[in-house]
DNA sequence: CGGTTCACCGGAACCGTTACTGGAACGCCC
DNA sequence: GGGCGTTCCAGTAACGGTTCCGGTGAACCG
């Protein structure tokens, strides 16, 4: 699997000089080199690079004639070369678990426009929940001498993917991951438990004493913090308040299931907190499925305001978080370590709980 | 803008052998080279090379020393070396208007899925929909020579952006859009008319006679079909139907805006069609902010189906296609061109119109 | 006028690979 | 034993840049 494998590629035994680019193209005098520049302007190659580079010496007249060459061959450099030589590349690996995820979508969104103002490029590359996809990829971006690296973990304890991070060389973030410090890795994490705590007293206060929460895997931090923050509340609170715990994955399929064991439990949750944009899915699904409504039937509180929170009839109560900062935070972590020389470094960032009208106290007791 | 600029950067101010990466590792005996492998397995650097590649031009004593070696010094070439030599980076460059959105989203996952079995990797890049940002990102991922480059363009007609194209020297994939065929460019697009037409019959059927089309961009191919359908639609029914035409950009703001444009004239439509989730969502906040109940006060059709669509109550008629697929075809359409030497091709994929309960007959005539 | 400084520029050594070229060693055949 | 074909390997020139080093000419100074 992967690589490109077409029988006959190989260069031995594929004639002589493999074609570059087949002249279908009219114009196609491919590109201009710095050789050819410095013939132009009649001078020597390393002065080119000295004009372009804004290296002091160079005289006026010298700049003005390379620069005309420059222009007359719409000559640019190559970046891969200059990657080689100066030996960084611009550009940093990000690892997440599916893009089609809208959190996900977001984090890259506001991580890409910080490297993109900071001069650098994002590799992406999707490894569908899988630890192992985590640490192939994150081999790779290696040997692609990326200059860092903005992961979001399948899991925090495989051992395959902390090897491979130990053995990366440029700095790493971590997304809402929580790793060994021997890693050296930063982090730009939330804490989930103020916005869970709120969400959970809320509902108390309305006078629920039986709620479900569905997360997702433990091997993640958010699903931890979560569990752990209900944890406290129902300890510290004098009520008698029954938790259902349902960690699974982060997945619709999982929101599903563990809303149907919920409700088919004899003494049925009068809320269900749902961990997650692909687990309210789930939830509502079945929900409608077996015909009960939000807040009439059942109260229900999501995590990460989606379109759909907000625009569901009635509005779902969400615990809250900025997306797009995370990833923009992530991205100011890695850039400051990689042109700054920062120390790694966690970075937290807060969660809010927002009531809505899918919260009301229970109807039948 | 762009570009690291921290002050005394320079190498020729900044003392003198830049630190490659501070000791702070404690292995860190960076990377092993070829070179180095060479000389442990006391055979020529050339012979490393034969070995990995695979030529035949290697006894088995010969790469038994070199694997040996490549083993014990946990070797891996540098894809910046053999891209530079090679010609070629098996990297894709991927310029999108906004990954934020789920449509994107999707597409992204789909495409990237392909080439990464294909071995090629992605290069991703915002343009926040702004045309001049996709003619810096083409030329961009020009300098950084990527073998192709897939296109998602916030206009089909900005002169900067297709000059731009027809300097690029790789195979370019548009996605949802046409451009002139002397750019030579594959195109993987939807055919939005169906999906429409059957949309506006459908309504017309139920009794409708004054629908409005909230639409993105007319220099866009989804909104200009879409358009054109509604009007051929129009054309060949006898019943006489009036279409508010409200196309925009494809944003929230802009549904918003048009939703109340539309619902402030005289004679209201009784049925809205939104063509994109961002729209719905503007539409939605409006409708909800003036106490309007879908189905019940006005009928709505979307396009492009997501989680909203599906669970909202009443659940929303939508106009779907398969946007995964779409980012596969396009990836599978550039890696055609890129190792089988296909000549630029257009793709079709359908659309389908699917009704639901947000379509009903209009109450009050 | 000789020596020193300074601004500026060309030459060349890399960065880590690949692929071509040439040649050594060996076997085979007449 | 000489000619010839194989097999396998070392050497080396690229790929397209960057940066160090040394040198040239002019200006400056005593």
């Amino acid at each position: 699997m992967g690589g490109p494998n077409e029988p006959g590629s190989e260069p031995w035994n594929r004639g002589d000089r493999g074609v570059t680019q087949s002249d279908t193209n009219g114009s196609a005098r491919s590109r201009a080199s710095m050789r050819e520049v410095a013939d132009l302007a009649d001078v020597a190659i390393s002065s080119v690079s000295r004009v372009l580079s804004g290296h002091p010496d160079v005289s006026a007249q010298m700049r003005q004639r390379v620069l005309s060459a420059v222009a007359e061959l719409d000559y640019e450099p190559d970046f891969l070369a200059q990657s080689l030589r100066r030996g960084q590349t611009l550009s940093v690996g990000f690892v997440l678990a599916d893009i089609s995820n809208p959190l996900m979508a977001d984090i890259v969104l506001g991580a890409e426009a910080v490297l993109r103002s900071a001069g650098y490029s994002l590799l992406l590359m999707n490894s569908e929940n899988d630890p192992a996809l985590d640490a192939t990829h994150i081999r790779f971006f290696q040997s692609r001498r990326v200059d860092g690296m903005i992961l979001s973990l399948a899991s925090e304890t495989d051992v395959a993917t902390l090897d491979m991070i130990a053995q990366v060389d440029g700095p790493v973030v971590v997304i809402d991951r929580e790793l060994p410090a021997r890693l050296r890795a930063s982090a730009a994490v939330n804490d989930h438990r103020p916005g869970m705590e709120a969400a959970v007293e809320h509902l108390i206060d309305l006078g629920h004493r039986r709620i479900a929460l569905i997360t997702g895997s433990v091997a993640q931090l958010p699903g931890r913090e979560r569990m752990e923050a209900m944890r406290a509340v129902l300890a510290r609170r004098p009520e008698p308040v029954e938790a259902i715990y349902l960690p699974g994955s982060f997945s619709t399929e999982h929101g599903e299931a563990a809303t149907r064991l919920a409700l088919s439990a004899d003494a049925r949750p009068t809320a269900i907190i749902a961990g997650g944009n692909q687990l309210l899915i789930g939830c509502l699904r079945v929900l409608r499925e077996m015909g009960l409504a939000v807040a009439r039937d059942i109260s229900l509180v999501t995590c990460d305001d989606v379109p759909l929170s907000e625009l569901y009839e009635p509005p779902i109560a969400s615990i809250a978080r900025d997306t797009v900062g995370l990833g923009r935070v992530a991205a100011e972590l890695l850039i400051g370590r990689l042109v700054g020389g920062d120390d790694p470094r966690t970075e937290v960032l807060p969660t809010i709980f927002t009531p809505r009208p899918s919260c009301v106290p229970p109807s039948a007791a």
